[in-house]
DNA sequence: GCCAACGTTGGC
DNA sequence: GCCAACGTTGGC
């Protein structure tokens, strides 16, 4: 079993989001890192943590989990979809996906400063400079340690 | 709103 | 295959 961590922003789509859906397509992402997790690395079960990015400020707002295999993601083959991709074919799809599920919702966000005030989380892909992929991979020691502060 | 970091595209 | 131009992400 491996640690993850996804992006989104709040007022896109956020961890209340989540919580009312109970589980979600994670559609849209197209990066092919990004991707290349969800489509190879990630098994259903899967612990996640589900950061708000440009929020005010940023942090993680709560745990998600892996809840499907990969499949197509369907909006590449939509021309009416923003994620419309045309040199996409379900003969020949560029772009999968997973579903995730709702586990929790912190108390309070942990602040992005937080975290990188935090000398236990340094190596944390999020806090790399430059960082901007949006489907990451996350030790189980972070992971753990970003739980903790979120029980404070 | 700014800008650094990054990925992708396309000309050559 | 190189690399400049461009678009996007995301913190600040």
């Amino acid at each position: 079993m491996r640690c993850w961590l996804i992006k989104s922003e709040a007022d896109v789509y956020s961890i209340d989001d989540l919580a009312r859906d109970g589980r979600t397509m994670w559609d849209g992402v197209r990066n092919y890192q990004a991707r290349n997790w969800m489509r190879d690395e990630m098994k259903p079960g899967d612990p996640v943590l589900f950061y708000h990015s440009n929020g005010d400020p940023p942090g993680v707002a709560g745990v998600a989990r892996v809840a499907s295999a990969p499949y197509d993601d369907p909006t590449q083959f939509d021309p009416a979809s923003l994620y419309h991709d045309p040199k996409s074919t379900p003969a020949a799809p560029r772009w999968q996906l997973v579903d995730f599920a709702f586990v929790e919702r912190f108390p309070a966000e942990v602040p992005l400063p937080l975290l990188k005030a935090d000398p236990s989380l340094d190596g944390m892909e999020l806090l790399r400079k430059g960082s901007r992929l949006s489907v990451q991979p996350v030790t189980e020691a972070h992971f753990q340690r970003v739980l903790a502060l979120a029980r404070g």
